[in-house]
Order: C-alpha cells, then structure tokens, then sequence
RNA sequence: GGAGGGGUAGCGAAGUGGCUAAACGCGGCAGACUGUAAAUCUGUUCCCACCGGGUUCGGCAGUUCGAAUCUGUCCCCCUCCA
C-alpha cells in the first residue's frame, strides 16, 4: 500500500468505508482512534484449540488497528471461559475444564502470533484463578447495581428463561478484565463484536469506579457478519470451518470464500481484506459487469488464504481448485498432483477395490446403499469420468500414471487414492 | 399441591386400531440449468442390504390376530390455579 495514502486516509473513516463500526461507547474515540496511540484488547474463548472463521474478522479489525499505530492485547479467556459469557445465549453454556481451557488457550495463542505478531497475549486465567470470592465480591462486586446488570439486553431475555448466578456475574468478571488491563497494560479501548457491547460498559464503569471520572476508556464494536440469504456465516459442511490447516484444510478455507454468494462479496472484501476504497471499486465494477468470472470471489479467497495459510498453501489451494473444477484431472501429472494435492491424499490401497467401499473408506459416503444411491444419481466421478457402474473397480492399472486416483463425490467434495 | 394441554423422523407438523417406515413443509444430500452463484425444476432423505431384512412415533408394562393409534404406570415440557 502506499504511504501517502495511508497517512491521510484515516483510521476512522476507513473503518466505517468497511462498516466495521456497530456502536461507539464516546464520539472521542474516533479522535482518539486517528491521532492517538491506544492500547486495546480484545478478548477470545478458549472454547476449542483452534480459532475458527467466526474469530477472523475481529482478527483482522484488531490488525487495521495495529497497522495504524495502536497496539493490541489479545485476552485468552482462560478464566472467563470457566464461567460462560450468557450474552445474547439461549441456553445455559457447557463449562469447560481448566484443562481443556488451558490446552485450548496455547493453541490460539500460537495462531494468533501468526495472524498479530507484534500482539501481547495474555490469558485471564493468570490474574482470574487467584482472586478469592471476599476479594470478588468486595473490591468488584460491591461496584456493580443489580439493577443495572439486569437491564442490559444480553441477559434480559435469559431472566426469564434461566440464568445461572455463575453466568450471571460474567460481565463482572469481563469488567474487571478490563480493569486490570487498564491499571497494568495502559489499555483504554476494547473491541468485540456487538454482542460484546454489554460487557465492554460494564468494563468502563467500573474503571471509572475505580479510577475516577476522568479515567478515559473506550469500547467500540463491530457488527455480527451476517449473509444476505439469511444462513449462519462461517459454517462449512455443517461445521465450523477452523484457521487451524489440520482441522480445515486451506482448500477448504480457499473454497469457503470463493463460494461467497454474489449478493456478499462486495462486502466481505471491505470487512476482510485489505484492499483499499479504490481498489474494492475497481473490482466491484469489474465484477458487475461480468459475474459470471466471480473475479471478486476470486480476489476475496485469494487475499484470505494467502494471509491465513501462507502463499505457498494459497497457491496450492488455487491449483486444486482449478484442477478439480475444470474436469481436466486426467491431463495432471503423477508429480503435480504429489504437490497440489500433497495435505489431500487419503487413503493409500495395496490393491485393486471397488468403488463403493472406497467411497465409503474415504468418507464420501457413511453406507453402501449412500454409495450406490450417489452413483445411480450420476454424482461421482474418478479422475473426471462420470461413473455409472455400480461395481466399477478402482485399479492401479486405470490410476493417473498408475499411482494416484481422484474420486469427486458431487461438484464439491473429493478424496484421492494413492496405489503402492 | 390442584386443573388442563402436550411429547411423532435433523426441525416444524399431520396421522388417532390394519391400506403407515409414517402425509406435508423446512433443512440436508445429489441431478438438470448455470458461474463451483442465486432462483427454478427433478430425485433422494430411519438403519443395513443385490433380492430382502432390521429398528421406530417420550420410557416401561399390558389389551389385541394386529398398536404411533386403546389401557395402566413412570419420566419430561407448557398453560392456568394455590
């Protein structure tokens, strides 16, 4: 990017450009945000030991803010995420284990450097686990108005449906997060998504409870990614989709946003990349004009794999791609295919076996009667071949240079055989 | 504690003794059309299976030649009363 653009556009505006701004605690903090240099955290569950797609925005909102001068903390919730954050949840959370959590938190902790690697990382469990319930409910409960914690929106509904006190002091034990943020890192603004919104106040007023009036805190959100059809973002094959490559693989993550619905991709690119105004246009005019290239698709899943996984895992995924969804398999060669495919392959078979076993061996379908069902409907192919054949033979002999074997299962789903 | 209503496949919802592995809608998975899109149309969707077989309608125990449907009992949910 060139600096001379960088330095006039402002942090602010560019935000807003993206429509990363949900709410604002204090119109200071955009002045805060353009001429000063703010400590600021954010703060992620250790619900799993990987973050997932859902994570990466507030990621990349955390980098903007890095890239422009202020410095990020990440909060691991180690200690937070013992206890449950109920805001805007239905149901009453499963409690994690403090082993779980733990082992959870090291490995966000390592995908996180990658993504912010100037980012301090630091678990509330550290500060959290040694604070004792007089302490608690003395010097922090004794600042917060019952009243006041249950008119917030994020708990008003679970009132009456349920709400442990356990889940119920969450925003105080988030509050003080903050808290000891600001007394100990100089951290005055925490982002999170709109949900967070709750939390984030109850962080400020007790900093102003405890430090005086004129103690400056800032919250500011953004808002929940939401797709135009109405679905849940971030899901793949009803899972999550993960950031972490054994988990999801970067064709996988490539192929999440190259199917980005035409209706969204404009947007996604001002949330996710980083892309300026001008260059997000361009595309938007190009794409417009000839949707049917999804040159913005392209850019989107390209910008985003490339950052998450690397260049050499995004053009991996790219040749994958192109491969698979050309139909031009056979033309692969034996050594391409080692390359591209290398994360991919499956199954390795000493000899010759039938196509429906295969497939279920490979996943691709859970029974024989799927298997079948799949190849009457005309819905798998090997090595681009469309297969009708209910006992059709996986052999060696027919195999891309006699060792590997693309099976597709649909226009989206793959597994390859390597012979020996 | 009392009165009433209800629990059917992933979800919603019909069915109220045999024709019911259970209508219909959604969701899922495929096929066609396309752009790996959307919309639309088609097929499929309890489990295993080549024929065919197995297990279901909150749990258990009964009645019956035969039950999701009738009886008893237990569990759970909702509404009203105390």
């Amino acid at each position: 990017m060139d600096i001379e653009r960088m330095i006039i556009m402002s942090l602010v505006n560019d935000l807003k450009f993206r429509g990363l701004i949900y709410g604002m605690t204090d119109p200071d903090l955009e002045k805060a945000l353009d001429n000063e240099k703010l400590v600021f955290y954010m703060g992620v569950d250790p619900t799993a030991d990987s973050l997932h797609i859902g994570h990466l925005l507030a990621c990349l909102v955390a980098k903007r803010l890095e890239n422009y001068g202020h410095m990020p903390i990440l909060v691991i919730g180690g200690g937070t995420g013992l206890i449950g954050d109920p805001s805007f949840k239905s149901q009453e959370r499963q409690l994690l284990s403090i082993e779980t959590s733990l082992k959870n938190a090291e490995g966000i902790s390592r995908q996180v450097r990658k993504l912010l690697p100037d980012a301090k990382v630091v678990n509330n469990y550290d500060w959290l686990s040694s604070l004792n319930a007089i302490e608690f409910l003395r010097d922090i409960g004794k600042h917060f108005n019952v009243a006041y914690m249950v008119a917030k929106d994020s708990v008003k509904s679970r009132i009456e449906t349920g709400l442990s006190f356990t889940e119920f002091s969450y925003q105080i034990i988030q509050a003080w997060d903050f808290e000891h943020l600001y007394a100990n890192h100089g951290c005055t603004l925490q982002i999170g998504g709109q949900d967070q919104w709750g939390n984030i106040t109850a962080g400020m007023e007790l900093i102003r409870k405890l430090h005086g009036s004129d103690a400056k805190a800032y919250g500011f959100t953004f808002p929940l990614v939401t797709k135009a059809d109405g679905t849940k973002f971030g899901k793949s094959d009803g899972g999550n989709l993960w950031l972490d490559p054994e988990k999801s693989s970067p064709y996988e993550f490539y192929q999440f946003w190259i199917n980005t619905a035409d209706d969204d991709v404009i947007l996604r690119l001002k949330q996710f990349t980083f892309l300026d105004e001008k260059e997000i246009e361009d595309i938007s005019r190009k794409f417009i004009e000839a949707p049917h290239e999804r040159l913005a698709q392209k850019i989107l899943a390209k910008e985003l794999t490339d950052l998450v996984h690397g260049e050499a895992a995004c053009l991996e995924a790219i040749k994958i791609s192109e491969a698979l969804f050309s139909g031009e398999i056979h033309t692969l060669t034996k050594a391409e295919i080692a390359m591209g495919f290398a994360n991919l392959i499956d199954k390795c078979i000493a000899s010759d076996s039938s196509l429906v076993d295969l497939m279920i061996d490979l996943k691709l379908a859970s029974s024989k009667r799927e298997a079948r069902e799949l190849i009457q409907g005309g819905a798998v192919s090997v090595n681009g071949n469309k297969i009708s054949d209910l006992n059709f033979t996986v052999s060696k002999r027919q195999a891309i240079e006699e060792t590997y074997t693309v099976i597709k299962k649909g226009k989206k789903a793959f597994a390859i055989v390597e012979h020996q």
